[in-house]
DNA sequence: CTATTTAGTCAAGTCACTTGTCTACTGGGT
DNA sequence: ACCCAGTAGACAAGTGACTTGACTAAATAG
């Protein structure tokens, strides 16, 4: 944060206002806060109630981050872990519990007799179907207020801000 | 990972609406669900960092979002609760812990004998002010890569997509 | 072949929440 | 004035998703 030049070194025409002044007001800067906490809010509860009503009620929010991974492919319990951000212990309890309520399953590792690789079962399959079509049902929504454009142009700009990491589940 | 639906779901609806068509690959969908996400963590981890780096290291970001409501006045325990989404002991807990640590002090409220109106002490107005110093800083950085145009542009849009909410920390 | 690391689980402890219960105070109704 | 349902808040106990710690078994280095 505020590392480095604040002078500015966009390629953006920006010249019109004075760009040593304040980034724009507190309640500017506080609003788009807000703005995207409510829109991760928006997406993960968005798509955590279509999963539920979608007959996948016995799941949380962030277990579709551990599904996100075990689609992905080639998965283990310390992937899992990794990609989460939390202990092995935590993943293995996380998993056994997938795999209890018929989400995936645990298969011998073909070249690790240690490992075990997870695999969706077919009720994991439908479970991430239904979490991506909840997901594009939402942008559907976003892209018939802005317009196609203007939401590339939101994932554009996004990318170029945000440092890329796992997709794991908020830990506030 | 993509077996699941090669269909393209090619609507009935023609260009009636051209802009309501396809939303989107599931590729871009998911990166801009991933974006929005880790735009959220950037933001609370790093607010976060900068307001434990500045002194207060005894906090966790959820206390900021008490912080928020108590800093905009004529603010009791069932207020806190409300705004954070938890049961009321739990935000009388809360409160309870960010009193003992010194950044609020509790008086009676002079209109109800019950309640107990809540006020920031000059620590808990120290810690605010890092906090909004951390949110201007990294708005500024994003400033400097986008150019205050697209900033601005990134919270009219989203203005338009996400419903107003509270303001609550993530519960998930 | 021994020593160290790694994958995973079992067990127990932690801590931010919850539900349940209680007191104290408010305010409307008859 | 009184009663009483409703509200503000705190105390106590329970819950559940995490943690640290200890352990087995298998891979890997030397």
């Amino acid at each position: 944060m505020h590392d480095g030049e604040p002078r500015k070194a966009a390629d953006e025409r920006q010249e019109t206002e004075p760009a040593t002044a304040d980034p724009g007001s507190r309640a500017d800067n506080l609003a788009l806060a807000a703005l995207l906490l409510g829109a991760a809010a928006t997406l993960v509860d968005g798509i955590h109630a279509a999963v539920a009503a979608a007959g996948f009620d016995d799941l949380r929010p962030s277990h579709g981050f551990a599904f996100a991974r075990i689609a992905a492919g080639e998965t283990t319990v310390g992937d899992v872990a990794e990609h989460l951000g939390v202990t092995k212990q935590a993943a293995s309890q996380l998993v056994e519990e997938l795999a209890r309520k018929g989400y995936l399953t645990r298969r011998p590792h073909p070249g690790d007799a240690r490992a075990r690789l997870l695999e969706l079962t077919a009720r994991g399959w439908a479970c991430t179907r239904a979490a991506d079509l909840a997901m594009a049902a939402l942008m559907e929504d976003w892209a018939a207020v802005l317009g196609r454009k203007r939401v590339a142009a939101l994932r554009a700009d996004l990318a170029r801000v945000v440092p890329s990491g796992p997709l794991r589940p908020a830990a506030w």
